[in-house]
DNA sequence: GATTATTTGTTCGTATGTATT
DNA sequence: CAATACATACGAACAAATAAT
């Protein structure tokens, strides 16, 4: 009803299937076929613009990676949404958010060591075999509570190992030492979550039985040009800790 | 670390350039193409194949929708990866991010229930005990895949039932379904996530290893009223899925 | 239940455009 | 400028999935 959806959202590739597509998608968000509603078939598209069928496909194919609509044999082309993604935010997984949580928790050192890059590692890494790194292991506490709620392993450059020293006499995030002792900041953070079960190394550490499952938390820390600064994987233990975020979606 | 190992095959489409694709795949992964280099010409692998050059694009379009290579044009086609992910990443920053990723899934159904809320199930949704609610239990599949990524329970209020039929003759995300049938929008969503052992029931229909360490997923969908629409609980076992944020630090 | 019409999916062939070396 | 390689576009035919008869 409200205005002309004013943006091209997207720009239109300057090709032929670009503007077909494009045309669709004004019909679309114009309301010309609503959600749910069927598309023209191929065949009328072809005699509507006047273009081939490999060109009116592949303007289908363009909408369909944009997941606006969905095409079936037999059934053909069904609109799922009125326009492509729209922009919501995130209100409660931000970096700033995170940090703050790891400002509540308490760390306990239990190692330092150099490791060189195997296969795994470097996969893990996303560094070349052979890079060397300056791993630490530390424990997370949550105060008041008896068992740690996670087992972190940080992997840092060894360019930064002069804060091994730092951290051993008294543990803190790494990568706040970093910023603070090296002067560079991260300016992105790349985190993937997945499950695993604990071994009996991680379990005695953690206090947790032997193979019982936990979040294996996997980031990685980059500096303004992509440069890779720190990268840690944590444990947690069932019970002890979830990852909890609230997502609004945004007032169209 | 542990690797997942098994490399979670992708099923070949019964096609031309299905074949083609996973051939090349075989290359890749073979080390024939290592990461980096360059593939042969599109001609080169018309000659090999003996198929035309659509099909062959056919072929690089799919390693490319699979984030294995890149196309230039003047350039060629290089490789990115070695291996096609075996797992399906959630890379969510948003819930339009959400709602795209749920949309390159398919859904099978697999039973439909009344249930009375008891004192769990009243804790796990947040409503009240005896309260009845309708439960659907669908397997995620992710195109290509031969195992499902994982299985999600979904609540919804009685009230809008009328689903069920539509839910049972095609499987699609229930909030969205509720979404066109009766005119409500979600919007704000809750998520937690924590670790979990799949029992053998879970384990079976999932075709996992019984105590083999996945995921759990519970959502609260709720509408502007901040009334609950819906709630679902998903596991997603080790090696299929795992959910991946990506965040950058503010400017200041 | 079988048949037929409809619609998208796949595959061939060919030609021209565009980006890069 | 020329050669190379992918990108776009036209035309045609058959296959597969589905819906309607």
């Amino acid at each position: 009803m409200q205005a002309p959806a004013t943006a091209a959202a997207l720009a239109a590739p300057p090709t032929r299937y670009g503007r077909v597509a494009h045309a669709l998608l004004a019909d679309i968000s114009g309301g010309r076929y609503p959600v749910g509603a069927r598309m023209p078939t191929e065949a009328e598209l072809e005699a509507r613009f006047g273009v081939s069928r490999h060109t009116v496909r592949a303007a289908i194919r363009y909408l369909r990676e944009r997941g606006l609509v969905t095409a079936r044999a037999g059934v053909g082309t069904t609109v799922l949404a009125q326009r492509p993604p729209e922009k919501a935010v995130l209100s409660m997984n931000s970096v700033a958010e995170l940090l703050q949580f790891t400002r509540h928790t308490r760390l306990a050192l239990v190692d330092v060591e150099t490791q060189r890059a195997d296969a795994a590692l470097a996969a893990l890494l996303g560094c070349d075999r052979g890079d060397t790194w300056l791993r630490f292991r530390m424990l997370r506490h949550l105060r008041g509570m008896a068992k740690p709620i996670g087992l972190v392993h940080t992997w840092v450059r060894p360019e930064f190992g002069a804060i091994a020293e730092d951290i051993r006499r008294r543990p803190s995030t790494l990568i706040s030492r970093i910023e603070e002792r090296f002067g560079v900041k991260f300016a992105e953070l790349k985190q993937d979550i997945s499950p695993a079960l604990l071994d009996a190394g991680l379990a005695r550490l953690l206090k947790a039985p032997a193979r019982s499952p936990a979040l294996r938390i996997l980031r990685h820390y980059y500096d303004r040009d992509g440069q890779i600064l720190q990268a840690s994987l944590g444990y947690y233990p069932e019970g002890r800790f979830s990852y909890n975020t609230r997502m609004r979606v945004e007032a169209r």
